[in-house]
DNA sequence: GTCTATATAGAGATAGAC
DNA sequence: GTCTATCTCTATATAGAC
């Protein structure tokens, strides 16, 4: 998938859009193709599997991920790591509510993640996840992390939410996050 | 679906685990019916298609949430009908982990409850959304009610709270929705 | 880079015997 | 109530022409 190739970003866009929709699994090449106005054939040309493909969609939302947790491992005092985290990652998962939706909600997701080119998208969840809960690894604050992490979809699954502007739902996901994780 | 089916009871219990670990679209009947040790024929004679199965399999989840629904619809106050929801439903999707996270989080579902046989499932939902969130409809409540809700099947996503033990869950679940739509 | 055509496999679903 | 066998359709994926 190179850089600046025009083509398949609008494979990238038109799939993203789809898999959000109705799931990866749920989602074939064909409908991927009929909605471009091309043949399979030519989606298979720039990505060698559907597999691929997904992990292409994935890619920058994974990138977002990696780049959030850098910045925060920096930060040795945990709640403002936890505010540098919860409005890095509200800001990522409304600026492109879809891909989030479908790397956090689609179990087909875990699948890809398992054939683990993308081991490092893991490792970097991983890391955020540990970074978010701190030292404190007790129930009720693995249950706060959890929640919100999974709540950052929360839009997809939301009718209201998922109509709810930008600002309103960035704000809303940021006062959550300081209700579950604050005060800073 | 007829009550007290021991075979079809057997088949839901199967379907659901697979539902729950591939997703709706990633299990086929082929699947459940080499999980079962029957063939696909076998299931077909108790369900008859699969959007049948998937529903039957939501079902007590769906009367669940119809049953916390009305129970809440009696209690005026706003902090104690939260109150109540938010035990009733921490209780409910911690008792049956698995088809609170195929009915949260699957996209496959949503066609499912699209085909309006049922439309109750979908109108008890609604009606919930709307009890907890109250007369106030700013963006911010409208988050909080919605992360609280997606953040019910946080469990699928999340390894810690997969395998965390059923009592410390549930406590943490109804402490989150204390911090988020408390005090009561 | 996109096409037609096709290979192969598996999906959902049904018929009819036992 | 379960089986074998089969229908039809669609899935992923590939070959090779243009």
């Amino acid at each position: 998938m190179p850089r600046g190739d025009a083509p398949a970003e609008l494979i990238l866009e038109v799939a993203l859009r789809l898999f959000a929709r109705n799931g990866v699994a749920g989602t074939s090449l064909q409908q991927i193709a009929d909605a471009l106005g091309v043949t399979k054939a030519a989606v298979y040309h720039h990505f060698r599997t559907k597999s691929a493909l997904v992990a292409a969609v994935l890619a920058p939302a994974f990138d977002e991920v990696a780049r959030a947790t850098a910045a925060a491992r920096t930060v040795p005092d945990l709640a403002q790591r936890r505010r540098l985290l919860v409005h890095d990652l509200a800001a990522n998962a409304v600026g492109n509510r879809a891909v989030y939706a479908v790397m956090l909600r689609d179990v087909a997701v875990g699948a890809v993640l398992a054939e683990d080119s993308a081991r490092a998208a893991t490792a970097a969840f991983d890391e955020l996840h540990a970074l978010l809960i701190g030292p404190d690894g007790t129930p009720a604050t693995v249950v706060r992390v959890g929640m919100f992490l999974s709540g950052l979809a929360a839009h997809t699954a939301d009718a209201t939410l998922a109509t709810m502007a930008d600002d309103d739902l960035r704000a809303g996901i940021v006062e959550v996050g300081e209700a579950l994780l604050g005060p800073w």
